[in-house]
DNA sequence: CGCACGCGTCGGTGGGGACCGAACAATTCC
DNA sequence: GGAATTGTTCGGTCCCCACCGACGCGTGCG
């Protein structure tokens, strides 16, 4: 009965993620950039010294990165592939969806649900609509499993997203991603974070607070001309509560 | 800060994996089969009431399915998906790697390292065989990302394994999934659990103990004619130390 | 019809680990 | 240089849970 990986090395590394604490610092750090040991604790509700002694864990453990720069611990997820194993997992546990208390809460969900990060691509209606359309454009397509075309490869490489190099990245090109919102997949893997990083650089979205993601003035247009829709289907969330008018 | 899914609820399902026992279990059951609460409480080394209870736990939060039968109680993997979370976790835990001690277990191991399922898709040398010589033969591509070509379609529909019902699947039509003795991808999804179905339906391999797999004196010619390969190139391991002769 | 077998339930026990406060170290700002 | 901020180390406490043995229940065999 020699199995490869013994129970306890899986057991081990399970029960990082075991805690609540330590579970919730990786999903706070799901929004892909590197937070500090002490916004950490406060986020989580815990002591410093406690959210230190988690850390260390984690780090030690792989599932996380540190950098040390003065007095800050800046901490992030190691790798892309432990960015999927939380959202996998996470994906599977049951969700709670407690609705939003106050306006101001509300206002900033709306804005997640429109546009933001998963660790390092679009998801959202945004994030969506674009997986959406470039299977309707023929970029992508699934007829025989998830792949970028060759008609999609040269259209990305005019947008100035090339795939060969990404091909060279240890993980896959292109993969579905369960959207929390929407309920339907977006794009990730390694073409959905270069083309999230893409547009980022054109100046067609910023990030908001958080994992939120704003379209730009500028990038609305931009991005509606590169994909061939209406700008209108690009509308953000509204202030009040009536949909949006052209 | 409404996150979607609490701490809490991703700490609860992995601490199901957080313990030695319960990630055995998995492990023993990610040969695809199902086991009765006794044999993986004897695989496990414990008593059978606190494999019942493990198991209880591991039912309701849904990563094992039961079955009742007479006074046996048979569980397996609920998913394909919990298979592939297992997988996932296991790989990225870090491997003791004993070498074997007696000679039927170094014989034990030689036959899992030739073919064995992992979970329900072929693995081990014949499993990356297959793997490489469906891409060198244009049945998959990976230009664009892991995909089937439409001239693999044709191909596949003639070795009687449709691919258009398997699109139907809640899981990816291809995946890699990374071989643990040859360290190199083998293919998984709905495919590669089809393809090992269909080389048992047509008799070409048979299940041997545990997870091993065999290839059959009348399936080595035939795969070898279906994927245009010398028969040579799927000898098993011999007996003795020497090399297979023709 | 009883006996054997497989499994579930129930207390009791023990160990691991999550947490905090306090003291200490390192860095940056004034 | 002194003070405030950030993070770490160290005891100590408490709770959770993995484990077992014993008993009870249903099934299937002789």
């Amino acid at each position: 009965m020699t199995t490869r990986t013994d129970g306890h090395a899986l057991a081990g590394l399970a029960a990082l993620l075991a805690d609540p604490t330590r579970a919730g610092f990786c999903l706070a750090l799901l929004d892909g950039r590197a937070w500090t040991a002490g916004e950490l604790a406060r986020a989580a509700g815990v002591a410093p010294s406690t959210a230190s002694d988690h850390l260390t864990r984690l780090v030690r453990g792989g599932l996380l990165a540190e950098e040390r720069q003065g007095r800050h611990r800046y901490v992030r997820l190691a790798d892309p592939s432990v960015a999927q194993l939380v959202e996998d997992l996470a994906g599977r546990a049951p969700a709670p969806a407690a609705p939003p208390r106050t306006l101001r809460a509300a206002s900033a969900q709306a804005s997640l649900a429109y546009a933001r990060t998963c660790y390092d691509h679009l998801a959202g209606r945004l994030g969506v609509l674009l997986h959406d359309t470039l299977l309707a454009r023929g970029v992508l397509d699934r007829a025989g499993g998830l792949a970028v075309t060759p008609a999609g490869i040269t259209w990305l490489a005019d947008l100035g997203v090339p795939v060969e190099p990404l091909r060279a990245a240890r993980r896959p090109l292109v993969r579905d991603c369960l959207d929390w919102t929407e309920r339907r997949p977006h794009l990730a893997g390694a073409l959905g974070a270069a083309l999230c990083r893409r547009f980022l650089d054109l100046g067609w979205t910023v990030r908001g607070t958080g994992r939120a993601v704003r379209l730009t003035p500028a990038g609305r247009p931009a991005l509606a001309a590169a994909l061939a829709l209406d700008p209108a289907a690009l509308a953000p969330p509204t202030r009040d509560a009536g949909p949006a008018r052209a």
